[in-house]
DNA sequence: CGTGCGTCCTGTACGCCGTACCGTACGGGA
DNA sequence: TCCCGTACGGTACGGCGTACAGGACGCACG
């Protein structure tokens, strides 16, 4: 298990974020620095996951003393709130989407799902309070502006982003959940499930959960697998966008 | 930070979930037993979080060696299992519900919303392939109820359900995140953001992030707080079961 | 050309963690 | 009565984050 969020020192943060500070490398030095750092913490945990990200591995990767990150990072915490900065900076952020605020929406989340699903170890940071680094702002920045002009209000449209990133969080969950869950236990959803179906047919009783041995069986049939998260984001993200679709013509 | 999931060997959980084997009590023992060791586990982690929750702890406020919990889990990752299972028996699942699907639906959000802030380390662990204990079952069960009958076929249904529950999950982490932000920084929302204000002045740049300037500073206004996570879970809520609503007529 | 200081780097150590292993104590069947 | 299965727990191992106390070295200054 990983720990809630990566939220350090909110101050030492944003001076690393905003790079407050800059040293020139010293002259003889593979020095090290910031950046090295951070890359090869995201590394780490892209392969391994934000619970097997220890310094220790960090720093072995750069060839490099445990200790000596501590020249450039106050601790693990605000390591890990550079690593999230870091990452946003790979969401693009164009002047112009053709198609209107839905295709602007539909963006956005498609991005921030391909992000999670190439960074797993974002869904387990906490974001309340994000670091506010260049490319955090850079994300707000743009997601706002797919929903400006429409005649929402200030409020609303932070409310409508925040439902989309909300969502997109969730079922990024799924997603990600679904694809480790295959990886780690050698076992597709199929095979699990098929694996534990002689215990579950003793202890369970279809009488008393209906509806789930109803639909259990007819989604086994359908998906070959328990849950296909493909299928599930493009469904949700449909009646999301369509929510919002009669918000906007009730605002108009 | 805890790892990610709480998923341990399935069949160990599974057996324990379902108390296949239970065993009589020896005479003069206090005999400990799964669900004391359960019930004082959730005490740890509702009060400090499933990063603090330690077997060690657990052991202590039972009064017991570490290792005795051994005799009755097999590590901690089942125990994290069956506190997920536990915990979901807190839903209520009555027969009726007046007021149609989307009362329903409204309160199957509110009730997950609820157990998430009571619970809030559930946030945090994985929960595809859940383990598959009877209130797991319950639970998914009587949401299926919840959209039974309305035109749509199973596989919809359950798409309909992993949306509702993905987009609580989302909401619910935002309002959790508030709350802990507060009480671990001990800075409310507004304090928390003046207090970096001078920082952020000097680097950050109204001009390359118009839109988030604006809209920051209404936020600011309006709320006297950066976030109102009660407000962006009725607006997303709503706007949820607006889009579902479309599907639902376009079934009909 | 010393020399001293500031910066970068690191080894050691402390207190946590999960849990493997093994010894102990005791209730109950033979 | 004896013996064994079960419950229980002490010790120890390898991991973690990081505090602390140095060591090594470039550079400004006398």
């Amino acid at each position: 298990m990983t720990e809630y969020g990566g939220t350090g020192d909110p101050a030492r943060s944003l001076a690393i974020l905003w790079r407050t500070g800059e040293r020139p490398s010293r002259k003889g030095r593979p020095d090290l620095g910031v950046d090295g750092i951070v890359r090869a913490a995201i590394e780490v945990a892209d392969a391994e996951g934000l619970t097997a990200l220890s310094m220790r591995k960090v720093a072995e990767r750069l060839g490099v003393g445990t200790m000596s990150l501590y020249t450039y990072i106050p601790g693990k915490a605000e390591l890990i709130d550079v690593m999230v900065d870091t990452v946003y900076g790979e969401l693009p952020t164009p002047q112009d989407v053709p198609g209107g605020w839905r295709a602007r929406l539909e963006l956005i989340a498609r991005e921030n799902l391909a992000l999670c699903r190439r960074h797993p170890w974002l869904l387990q940071v906490a974001t309340g309070r994000p670091p506010l680094g260049p490319n955090v702002m850079a994300k707000y920045d743009f997601e706002l502006r797919a929903v400006d002009g429409l005649g929402l209000d200030e409020i609303e449209m932070d409310l409508v982003v925040t439902l989309i990133n909300g969502y997109v969080h969730g079922a990024a969950r799924g997603a990600v959940e679904a694809a480790q869950a295959e990886k780690q236990t050698g076992l597709t959803d199929e095979q699990w499930w098929w694996a534990h179906a002689p215990f579950l047919a003793k202890v369970f009783d279809a009488r008393r959960y209906p509806t789930a041995a109803r639909v259990g069986a007819a989604a086994g049939e359908a998906y070959n697998a328990a849950y296909d998260p493909e299928r599930a984001f493009e469904f949700g993200l449909r009646r999301v966008l369509d929510g919002i679709e009669v918000f906007i013509r009730s605002r108009g």
